[in-house]
DNA sequence: CCCTTCACTTGACACTGTGTAAATTGACAC
DNA sequence: GTGTCAATTTACACAGTGTCAAGTGAAGGG
């Protein structure tokens, strides 16, 4: 450790750089553990010695661009709102527009989740976070008595995480070839409409 | 020909029925060719003799089963009805309530449009058609000046086609337990709100 | 009765990607 | 020098799809 650049990164943190550029740049498709060590200047082998399995490599690499984009830090506007419309509308935003910053790896992991169970937990976890996140939401409108009467708070949850889910960004971003902000300014009225109880502005 | 049991199916629609059967059964996952032939009586290469791929087999047997619960029929009565939300309620009753039954082959249909270009081309075709279904809802209430003018028609087929996706349903059914009339009636009372003009209860 | 045809069988093989295993190299530390 | 540690090379097991070639058995026609 002595002798070396400090600038210069681990390995394990080349393999993780290497996996999310790829995985970025593919969209989550074709990205082999042998493209990752190559790109890391590696052997496959190697790649092996940091990660158990291309789950766990997947998945390490998700926390490793949380840290680098802030997710906390982006989340903690949303948490600071006043009023509970203006919560659901910072959280929309915040989450919204960081799906295209985690779409490669997460597509990798949902498409890994088909098949290995270890891949599903690991998806099906950070979902849960997102849905605690709906769920705060919509305490936050029913907390200031503006949560719409159409639907039990659980269910609005259940909604708005749908609403909110990756596929569904996937379906009208490629599907629909919505540009990004504009998916972010329907899923807002979107959510307003169905969620928020009077057809107030905010 | 001449001979033969006309009740015996032949041997292409007995493997199409094995198919169906084990997909349905195991809710797309782990059904593979040899599955398949066993079910059917033989042996893993005359399945090939019958459709060339798997993705081939898959749309087969999308088509049989449309064939079988008379899909053409059910929509039939969505667009029977007179008003516009009475249109839209009855599509989204018919096509969500045939989610279930195709669910096992499309899932499959859907891993396998990660890696498999047919199988995606296959699946894209079908999704298309529930797209056109999803515009003749929303040309319906347009026609009948009940389309909210929050969103122009073009975009409104959009957000209904991505609420009526399979992976929303599999979200909400599966991941957040609804049951399936459950569904029907959150979808019904989601689209109305979004979709249509006035909260006029139709 | 032979002969062809056709559906199907058997068994083998190529290919891809993940994960495991073992022996080897090179550098650095003490 | 010796131990250690990261990384390398080479090899292999495994699963599932798709291909290929040779063989079987029964129906039907001449």
């Amino acid at each position: 450790m002595s002798s070396e650049n400090p600038d210069a990164p681990d390995t394990r943190s080349k393999i993780l750089m290497s996996a999310w550029e790829l995985l970025e740049a593919a969209q989550g498709r074709e990205v082999r553990m042998s493209d990752i060590a190559r790109r890391a200047g590696l052997s496959r082998q190697a790649v092996y010695l940091h990660f158990p399995t291309r789950a766990e490599l997947l998945l390490a690499t998700t926390h490793h661009i949380d840290a680098v984009k802030r997710i906390d830090h982006r989340l903690s506007k949303s948490r600071a709102a006043e009023t509970g419309a203006e919560r659901l509308s910072a959280f929309i935003e915040a989450w919204g527009n960081y799906i295209p910053e985690i779409y490669g790896v997460g597509k990798a992991l949902m498409m890994m989740s088909d098949t290995d169970e270890a891949a599903k937990l690991a998806w099906d976890d950070r979902m849960n976070a997102v849905r605690e996140g709906c769920e705060a939401a919509v305490n936050a409108l029913a907390r200031d008595r503006q949560l719409s009467p159409a639907h039990p708070p659980a269910q609005a949850t259940d909604i708005l995480w749908a609403l909110l889910s990756v596929p569904t960004w996937e379906s009208l971003r490629f599907g629909c070839g919505w540009p990004q902000d504009l998916y972010i300014e329907k899923m807002k009225a979107l959510a307003r409409q169905t969620l928020v109880r009077a057809p107030s502005a905010g």
